[in-house]
Order: structure tokens, then sequence, then C-alpha cells
DNA sequence: TTCTTATTGATAATGATAATCATTATGTTT
DNA sequence: AAACATAATGATTATCATTATCAATAAGAA
């Protein structure tokens, strides 16, 4: 490796961390940096901090409509998104999940991505 | 609406539609045109070819890693993504998984999206 | 306080997809 | 079969999200 990351705790850091823990919509770096506008943050800074937090484990991160989106409730977990109004909220994943992975992969499973898709109450 | 579409067949929506039938790995839009580079079809024709595909039901999509793929199979059903070669194969949705739904969600589900991720048999 | 260098912020580059528009060609009507 | 109306195409540009570049800044050690 040509140079570590992540050595040195910055201003910036957390308050890229603060924003996405205090929200509840799983964010996208352009969301977070929306919040953090008066703070001075460059856009570049809120995506490396962001990347690098899920390479940390600090937080994960799932695709939707051609942006991703970045949840700090890293235990497993499924995601229900509204057709409707594209607001995506964490869900239960059920243990017995597990057990219905495909035959053939019964020791190739590391984990799942589940998203349930429907209304949610206030549009419907 | 100002224009009708998909009124018309054409030679190149042939194409497109052959090739996903002919894949079984999930192309993107751009691996569709690669395939297609001899027939002097357009990039613009390939997206435009495949969204409508998707808009009528023909064929259903998905992302991944920064770009959506298209599936020829539209019933129903789940996915495996293998983390080493980043290949991804259909695999069955068992009927349990609807009864799996999250309470408050029971009248409010219209379809899921399932993904399995391991490391596949010939990764292995 | 000085020093080393990781991190930042401004910006350019990239890559995927969507929009524009003049030209082409499909399907219909004569 | 020829003419016609207009949907579809292909070349290109525009857009949007994300990554790379690099000089300037600042964190943490000496």
């Amino acid at each position: 490796m040509s140079q570590q990351k992540n050595k040195r705790f910055t201003r910036q850091r957390q308050l890229v961390y603060d924003c996405v823990i205090d929200r509840k919509d799983h964010p996208s770096a352009n969301d977070v940096f929306a919040d953090l506008q008066n703070t001075g943050i460059g856009i570049a800074t809120v995506y490396r901090q962001l990347s690098a937090m899920v390479d940390k484990g600090i937080l994960k991160s799932f695709e939707h409509s051609g942006q991703i989106r970045y949840d700090p409730f890293v235990a497993p977990h499924a995601h229900f998104l509204c057709l409707i109004c594209d607001g995506i909220w964490d869900v239960d994943l059920p243990e017995e999940i597990y057990l219905m992975a495909p035959d053939f992969l019964n020791d190739g499973i590391e984990g799942l991505e589940l998203t349930w898709k429907g209304v949610c109450e206030s549009c419907k």
C-alpha cells in the first residue's frame, strides 16, 4: 500500500458520521453534502469518508435509483421500499430465511439482501 | 402523451431481444451493445429498447456495481451473486417467503428482491 | 514549534444513462 | 407500387453520480 488511510481524526469525518447517524432515511452522498452545506465541507470528502466507513464496516451501502445509499444499521436486516414515495425503511430479517438458501449454495452463503416492495402507510 | 411508443417492429428490437435471451448472465446495456457491434446498432437504441422492454414487462432489471442489468426471466425469482467473480445467477424464490413479510406491510407488498451472496462453485 | 504526511477541497475526468434532433424506415393509405 | 405520416434510429451532446488528481492544509508526533 502506497499510503495508509483513516489514520487521523478530522472534523469532517465527525460531521459525516453524525449526519448519517442522525438521519433515518438512508441518505445518499449528496443528501449528506446538502445537510452539511454550512460547514464548508467538500463533496469529495463526503464521498471519501462514506466509502471509507463502508470499508471499515461502520456503514452498509446499497444501490437505489442510480445512487448509493448509506445505512448506519450494520446488523443484518431487510428493507422496505415504497414504490410511490421512493422511501426506504429498515425492517426485520427473519432468522428462518437462512434455511431457505438454495441447497447448492449451502456452504457458500456469506450474506443476503432482501427488499420488500409496496406502498407505505402514508402513501396509501 | 405526445408520442406513442413501441408501435413498430424493427430489426433493432429483434436484435436486442435475441441478445438478452441468448445470454444467461444478466447483461448490461453495454454488454448487449458489445455483442451487436457488427450489426451497426447505436448505443442509444440499445438503451431505449431495453428500458422499453422493462416498461412492457418483457424484461426485468436490477442494479449492480453502478449499472443496470437486464433479465429475461420475469417470473418471481431470486439471485445469487458471487463475491469473487461478480457473476449473477437465477435461483428459486421459495413461496413461503411471502409469509415472512413484516406484519405492518401485510396489505402493502407488491414484490420483493432477494439476492444471496457468497462464493460460487467455480471460484471455490 | 517544527516536521511529516494524511486529509482536504476545488476541479477535472470518467462512466452510465438520458435527451436532442435531423435522418431513416415502418406500416398505412391511396 | 408510390406517397404519406410519423415512430424509431443513430450520432451526438447533456446530465448525473462517482472517482481521480493535486496543490494546500492541518493532525499528530517529535
